[in-house]
DNA sequence: GTTTAGCACTCTCGTAGTGAGAGTGCTAAT
DNA sequence: ATTAGCACTCTCACTACGAGAGTGCTAAAC
């Protein structure tokens, strides 16, 4: 079924006006407000056609029309116009980056900025950094049982690690340890996953037997076991969902709940899409998650060093104003990427 | 006014039942469900004198009595009795956090642990660490341009922070400098307040023309600013709030929505009330702040070797069952406690 | 003097009824 | 092909009403 002119006029239309409004749209408003020349009969016309096809549906008879998730997903491939940001906006968003100049703090307020901008849930999935290749280990003793383990990658990030060992530390094996491996990540590229198996074979052959009885095998294990930052997802503005029409009613309510509860949820549907195109809408069902049916995922990958390592996303119901949140994704994502190129 | 032992049974009563039922509380479920061996009309005089007293109060006339926050305040300091957790509860405390070896991870865990045991909002106040002495300080330079900072301090508390250097960066002079700050702190007790200026007037008698105007100045500048780190807050269990009845009317819901979101204004609450007795609880608008007017707040301190340094809280609706909040505070900022003294 | 039974009174809440208003679908005229 | 006109549908706000829950008061009982 190909849309004609008119009525790819008149969906424009009802989900512009009902982006805004959230009410129902009907024939009289869009005649009023949008200049298409048409009465209000062949706008009628239309949309029950539109209906018929999917795009459009009615709460009730005789009320006006909502846009289905078809109709917001033909609306977003085939008539929105991209929305650019205004350069006082950029400005801001520039400025309130420059106050940081952590990893933590950064992603915080990059969730910070996505959910005032868009007055939704902003979201940030750290680094994925398991392919990154391993640059450099170094094992620093802090007080007398532990030690501090930090691997820098390729893309540069950071990854600590605090491990309490049983032994007394010798800081010259320490050492003759960290050269070791160091020689080793010249010789090969190893990335992280790699690092904890590999490692481990090479130094059984020139680790003693005391050592490895001692705590240096224990300890390696521990060392490279990132998983928990990792998974590290950064939200904001989950307040500004329930405050929604769209959410009065309950069970639609605790479905976007358990959404925000569980971070993993989010963060692995977000994980789903990633590839391909840098930037993904995914709207209400389309996701075929339960909890996501009421609401759209806008995601930016962003990068470092043109290496895809993570994403942003906004969400927020399937009623947002799309263009707007693919302008900011987009953006934010970029600058994200400046600056995590630059640490 | 002097409350009578028959008024005080009858305060008790009200406080239990409301607490589960979120109902006003009649004089004939009290006649009922809780052996006082009285009539409805006896209790019913009771509860008129206990409103006129102030500790209870009706949503209308003809309807039950609900506990004021007057009336929830002398609950807890006089007829509430302490309560246990169950071994089984202990045990399963400790063995979620037998899994955590990381600072982070311990936080987000105590967070996480208040608010699935109580149903309300977790509170985690980070270690406040500015008045820590100072006991080592380690520069690690990372890739070409960047250099890892590393604190200890008599806590055992790691402050890390990176900086970035626009020079090159001469690895002597930054072992030199580390030796030489730490030789300070050997001779003089130091915290992390003083630490900068202490150590930018010491320097400045022993560093170069040269390095001075090159990155040092700078370079310490930044080092010592930990600000960020140190209101961190550690919230979990938002939405458990949103579905309890007291919070069906939209402004009651408007103000904890703002507590939540402001983390800040929580964690300042938590803080102004710190010292003296270990656990606190604020009872709705004794705390002055239009946002907690209809939430209370179960605090409990938790100390490093000894030393208290943060607080844990939890957060619900003035209708909460204090016994087990305070219970629950106390075992878990203890754990705490061990855990991170350990660390 | 204290306690309680009895009863009138008050207030809420759910249900039903009603009319205005918004918006549609259909038809006949343009 | 488009539109004016109109009957029809559904929602929503408002009102009325009766049942039910719970109180306060008074007079009687202990």
């Amino acid at each position: 079924m190909e849309l004609n002119e008119r009525m790819k006029n008149i969906l424009t239309a009802v989900v512009h006006r009902y982006i805004t409004t959230a009410e129902p749209v009907s024939s009289a408003i869009i005649a009023e407000k949008y200049n298409l020349d048409l009465s209000t009969a062949t706008i009628r016309h239309e949309m029950y056609l539109l209906e018929k096809y999917d795009y459009l549906w009615q709460p009730h008879t005789s009320s006006g029309r909502i846009p289905t998730d078809k109709g917001y997903r033909f609306y977003v491939d085939n008539l929105m116009i991209k929305s650019h940001l205004r350069e006082k906006e950029k400005k801001e968003i520039i400025q309130i980056y420059n106050k940081s100049k952590e990893f933590e703090e950064t992603m915080k307020i990059t969730s910070q900025l996505l959910s005032k901008l868009t007055n939704n849930i902003g979201v940030v999935l750290a680094p994925v950094i398991y392919n990154d290749l391993v640059k450099n280990i170094q094992f620093i003793p802090v007080g007398s049982n532990r030690i501090l383990t930090i691997i820098v990658t390729d893309t540069g990030l950071i990854c600590q690690k605090i491990i309490k060992v049983s032994g007394e530390i010798n800081k010259d094996r320490l050492n003759y340890l960290s050269n070791f491996i160091n020689s080793k990540l010249v010789e090969e590229d190893v990335n992280l996953t790699n690092l904890n198996n590999l490692l481990i074979e090479e130094l059984d052959k020139i680790i003693s037997f005391q050592e490895r009885f001692n705590y240096i095998h224990k300890f390696l294990e521990e060392c490279f076991d990132f998983e928990y930052s990792e998974n590290k997802v950064y939200l904001d503005g989950r307040m500004n969902i329930i405050k929604l029409p769209e959410f009065k009613e309950t069970d639609k309510l605790n479905y976007i709940l358990s959404l925000i509860e569980e971070e993993n949820i989010l963060a692995n549907t977000i994980r789903r899409y990633l590839g391909l195109r840098k930037t993904k809408i995914i709207i209400g069902k389309e996701s075929k998650l339960k909890e996501m049916q009421n609401c759209s995922l806008v995601t930016s990958e962003y990068r470092i060093k043109g290496k895809s390592v993570g994403a942003i996303g906004i969400l927020g119901p399937t009623r947002m104003d799309y263009p707007r949140m693919v302008s900011i994704a987009e953006y934010i994502s970029d600058k994200l990427s400046e600056i995590l190129s630059e640490f």
